[in-house]
DNA sequence: TCTCGCCAAGTCAACGTTGTCTCAGCGTCG
DNA sequence: CGACGCTGAGACAACGTTGACTTGGCGAGA
């Protein structure tokens, strides 16, 4: 711990237009053309106004400036993920942040924790601060209470997951198809006997990936079961005490579907636990860094999260820009990655 | 895509206090008082302005109340980070948000890409929307563009790196320290050809690390050979190649430390396609998920980001609150964590 | 009974900016 | 040479809210 110098700093107070003004002897009106870029203003008085502003410090104030101005806005978004230090959250984030930045405009963010009421909460926090839209990854199932917002002019895009009891845009990751791929792939390497291990089926994502898993064991003319069918809170903790009891028992499923992140670390974590991760066949839902510098690598169906977060935010910029269609949800591909894990057949890892 | 069926909805602007006043007949200020929880307004009163506001779905103007109040404060902060993606900035924001939280705060977060201009163009931005602080990982070694915006009162805590030509508080990890420890660990399983693989050395953490590990191997009587040194810029590409040429050389390192992230895991790549992993000792500066169920799992010096971000916050808000002390650098500590590469002898793994 | 003090509620102006309107000065054209 | 249009700059009010002050009604004490 190191100590500085400096004495309590003076808090002279911000410099205002008035005061800009009155160094440069012209009216405030005069500064604000200036910093608005007015072309009809006198170069020589553009220069002096300058001039002035920087020896002052001056910096507009945007948010008097939003205050007062017709259109009301703030060039600030606002954002809603599951928690900014997961890896999917980050990646959505930045890539808004990236779509933003085109327009100068700046993102709040809040982490919502899977909790409707925090997500209620925060919403309202950032209503109250007049951001110009919203991008959410909502937590609960109800989000009639931003109708009266939507009513009132601030746009909204849905991702990961649609709004319910509103009507508002969406984007999404094609959820049911990415299991029914995984599982496919499964049967395909001859396994008949496939575990589902997945977040709890409350949360929507979830139970898409869930119903796409039952249905491609249906095509496939497979009886369901629920012995290998396990929903478990999203940790790492849950998932492997959840595998080791899915791998115990007297007939234990030859493959797996983990439908979700930290679910598939889980896994991954019981399989070498117990030293069947070349024996028991296992696709992840959602990629994860080095996914692919494990022994076996770890086969996923990966989502498009740079796609999704640009959607996204595209699409509520178009809102902002005064695009009234009607609302749509667009669902983008998930895609399968072969690593390894997903490709080990039936009867176990092959010998010859 | 699934078509949505609202019609354009009708933009009714957004309710004011003057609105609410009318339907409550109370005057506007009274309303004020309400929604402000001044305690003198008669309970009846509350009760008709508060019932007013739910029909009207009125939300108060933080934007018009900030500018009107005295201290002008907008209950929200500035973060600057390198790259809102990645697995450190990420932690950090997450930190931040969560002290924040606790007061009612909202953050504001710009993604710097270790670009200066950047860097400086974002505090701007942060600052025309008046934050009440700034949380800044700076990219640039030039920090006194905002000496004025200090003057003016805006309070700010540097993060991970110190501010240049300013005066501010910073929270740092002990980089030198740390590489220090890293160093000596190697140093103690018997190496003698340790190689420093580290990000661009104008990068001031970089030249922190780079500086204890050459202060180690002067402790240990060891000549520093700039041979086994390589400052990459810090992508897994660039580290991946660096970690060949020095695996390569006629007289290889018998160890490794990579003093960055991505060059850890660049240089374990490299590694692994060279099939050295167990025969080459590796530790790298920050920990990373998963890196404790490679094979071997990987060594490192885990900086304790949750208690940087902490602190950082902390030290902002009390400064909001009205600390006027001298400023001052918190550094925090790193700690190894032995996971099997780290410890792997000097003439290679043992096979007694 | 009258004055005084008290307290709840209201009026007014101001935060920093910009939209609207007005005005002064200048060049132009009949 | 005078009316007119034009152009650039200033005056004024307003955005939604709150600080400072005022008002009015009521109870208490002389």
């Amino acid at each position: 711990m190191t100590q500085g110098e400096a004495p309590p700093r003076s808090t002279r107070s911000r410099p205002t237009m008035r005061e800009v003004a009155a160094l440069a002897g012209v009216a405030i009106k005069t500064v604000s053309r200036v910093f608005n870029g007015v072309p009809t203003v006198d170069p020589a008085i553009v220069a002096r106004v300058r001039e002035a502003a920087d020896q002052l410090g001056y910096r507009p104030n945007l948010t008097a400036s939003s205050l007062r101005r017709g259109d009301g806005r703030t060039s600030t978004i606002g954002m809603l993920v599951e928690d900014a230090a997961n890896p999917f959250s980050a990646a959505l984030t930045r890539t808004v942040e990236n779509v933003a930045r085109e327009r100068g405009v700046l993102v709040l963010v809040g982490s919502v924790d899977e909790d409707p009421a925090r997500e209620r909460e925060l919403a309202q926090a950032l209503v109250d601060r007049r951001v110009d839209g919203l991008v959410i990854v909502p937590a609960g199932r109800d989000q009639s209470y931003l109708i009266s917002e939507q009513r009132s002019g601030t746009r909204m895009v849905f991702v990961d997951r649609e709004a319910g009891l509103l009507d508002a845009d969406a984007v999404v990751s094609d959820n049911r198809q990415g299991a029914v791929t995984a599982v496919n792939h499964l049967l395909k390497a001859g396994h008949r006997r496939i575990a589902y291990l997945g977040d709890r089926a409350s949360i929507p994502t979830a139970a898409q990936r869930f119903a796409g898993y039952r249905h491609a064991l249906e095509v496939a003319h497979l009886t369901y079961e629920d012995e290998i069918v396990q929903h478990v809170p999203a940790s790492e903790e849950a998932a492997v005490t959840a595998t080791k009891r899915l791998l115990e028992l007297p007939d234990p499923p030859t493959a797996l579907f983990t439908s979700q992140n930290l679910v598939t670390i889980g896994a991954l974590r019981a399989l070498r636990a117990l030293g069947l991760q070349d024996a028991v066949a296992h696709v992840g839902f959602d990629d994860f860094p080095l996914a692919d510098i494990l022994n076996p690598g770890i086969s996923v169906i990966a989502q498009n999260v740079e796609e999704v977060g640009r959607t996204a935010a595209e699409m509520l910029f178009r809102r902002l820009d005064g695009d009234e269609s009607p609302t749509r949800t667009v669902t983008v591909p998930t895609r399968l990655i072969e690593r390894g894990s997903g490709e080990i057949p039936a009867e176990g890892p092959r010998h010859d």
